[in-house]
DNA sequence: ACCATTTTTTGGAGCGCTCCAAGAATTTTG
DNA sequence: CAAAATTCTTGGAGCGCTCCAAAAAATGGT
């Protein structure tokens, strides 16, 4: 590969001449000009390289992004919900003319990937892991990091998940619902977990702060109508786990009530509804969350706890290109009523 | 921002030390690199800056995905057919443990964004502009073009478009449809184009090898039931424009059938439709392009010219990746009938 | 033709790091 | 206990570039 010094060399002119040849052509008088082109060409050389500039500079140009969990990024890609975050995100990017790189954090890469990630600053998905946090201050870049209570040091967005959940499940009692199921998430790979009621270990508080607050909304909700969440199973999966409604129809088929984490979780009870044919209001109501594109499309659409999320992720790209001092900030969720929930009408088959 | 020669000042040790420290621990005493992290940690030192690493190294252990045409990356993670691509890209890169960058290219910052990329090689989306290839080249890293013919000595991957449109004009022509609409693209940004039949400048052959293909290949199956295209309005718009359904329903009222290039166009049609009273296929049939995962979603679900579009992004980051010598690949496609199109039964209206 | 300006070109300094050969310190061996 | 072997630590070199102050060349005015 050829430098600037080599074509320098070839023109018979000094590195710095060549560098401006490149970087500020007004500088140079047009025939010397020419004659370095022609020695850049001949040379098969096709202008500084980055690396150079960027040890220079010290500016990447570029923020990260780095998936939720312990997730990749084909997962986030394969995600409603996370699709929107990286187009928000993505719209913030392209308005600064900023890179966005999806940096990949598989387990036990995710540190030296945080410790090297080629940005000037980054969105961390949301994660319970407390490890991930100090990596990201260490590197000392600016950071937010999305639906994780991280204290008043560190740029944090998250939505009112907690009113979210009492607003789904008042919206099922109030239309008569008594036997719930909940579809929660499960944050390290593996087959569902089926919690059923009177079980010791039940997934409150796990630590995740994202699932601990819908979760407690869910039981505020079931409590403000007499309902105790202990009586409700509680079924975790990984985001996508294409088998979540199968699992739920097997082992709750008492449930007129379905509570998901996501829209995704809730196309997937739809799709096994269908396959099943269970009717979708008729004998169960499901109720998603996160109000993306796709729940406005299903059949029947979807009732869900709707936030904006292209929003959210703008906000984020925003808040580590702008590097403020720290800010928390709290979304709004909306419960957005669809065709998806309905009194309770018969028991399933 | 401390160095690793801050560091070693502050623990009286030399800059090669503590790299070692951080990079091959094993190699220093173990009393040595306590009292050398302790310094780090009093400095706040976080590691060694990857700007130092990159320059020396040279690897920037990620590949760069350049958006096509002259969209920007919020435009592709709009776009269906970009969000498969995208995710079949990403699903290589978790695999190489490979960082993502979605570089941003607005039409005036695109060459530069190509000379500038910290990326070891990238994927251009497809583009008529030669322009890229060329600064493409001039980089000397490893590219890929998709949709595009750019000749023997560079890498690109392209489904059989031709093949595909003729599929779908014979599936239009073989229920019996005489009257045709084509949604085409439109490359620059700006309003939809009406170009009616008899008009002089009609778009075919316009340089893009991926609409010309396709206009090429519902030309040949026109005519096969020896119908012409140059009877057939082709309207242009911009890939998401949302207006593209109420103008080919306001110029073309008369066509039972419509052709589009994307499913991403075809679902634009289906929401008109809806809006206006228009039974899809009952009115009119639509048929998509892409086969994404939305088109069989769709009601009533799209036919579509299907294509592999995870396989293509997950194939031309391999391609980039691996650094072979070049090769140009054409993908199959596959009609893929659903409930969009039916026999012609009744005029609009 | 000469000096004062203005325009061009130059090359040193330095960005932060890792590699590596060589030197220093320590441990083992005879 | 000295010499040999082993383990640690060091600091120069160099990655490719841009900035900048200073030198060189060109231009203009008298």
């Amino acid at each position: 590969m050829p430098t600037l010094a080599d074509v320098g060399k070839a023109a018979g002119v000094s590195r710095g001449t060549v560098s401006n040849v490149f970087n500020r052509p007004e500088l140079v008088r047009p025939e010397l000009r020419q004659r370095v082109e022609a020695a850049a060409r001949a040379l098969g050389f096709g202008g500084p390289d980055p690396k150079g500039r960027l040890l220079r500079d010290g500016k990447f140009n570029a923020i990260g992004f780095m998936p939720p969990g312990a997730y990749a990024i084909a997962e986030v890609m394969r995600s409603p919900y996370g699709r929107e975050l990286v187009l928000g995100v993505s719209l913030a990017c392209d308005e600064a003319g900023t890179t966005l790189s999806l940096v990949n954090g598989t387990d036990n890469t995710r540190f030296a990937s945080i410790r090297e990630a080629l940005v000037d600053g980054f969105i961390l998905g949301h994660s319970g892991d407390i490890g991930l946090i100090t990596s990201a201050q260490r590197r000392r870049l600016p950071f937010v990091i999305l639906e994780s209570d991280a204290g008043p040091d560190i740029n944090s967005i998250k939505i009112d998940g907690r009113r979210g959940a009492v607003a789904a499940v008042r919206h099922l009692t109030g239309l008569g619902h008594r036997h719930f199921a909940i579809l929660s998430i499960r944050r390290t790979p593996g087959p569902p977990i089926v919690h059923m009621p009177g079980q010791a270990k039940r997934p409150l508080l796990a630590g995740f702060s994202l699932d601990d607050e819908r979760l407690d909304g869910f039981k505020q909700g079931l409590a403000e109508a007499n309902l105790s969440i202990d009586d409700v199973p509680i079924i975790e999966t990984t985001p996508g786990d294409p088998s979540a409604g199968a699992i739920v129809f097997d082992n709750v088929p008492e449930a007129t009530a379905i509570l998901t984490m996501s829209d995704w979780q809730a196309i997937t009870i739809l799709d096994e509804a269908v396959c099943r044919g269970i009717e979708v209001p008729g004998h169960v109501s499901v109720i998603g969350f996160d109000g993306t594109a796709e729940s406005a499309r299903t059949t029947p659409p979807l009732t869900t706890v709707a936030q904006d999320v292209i929003g959210k992720g703008r906000l984020a790209a925003r808040m580590v290109l702008d590097n403020q001092p720290p800010r928390q900030l709290v979304l709004p969720v909306e419960l957005v009523v669809r065709a998806s929930t309905a009194a309770p009408r018969a028991k399933i088959r």
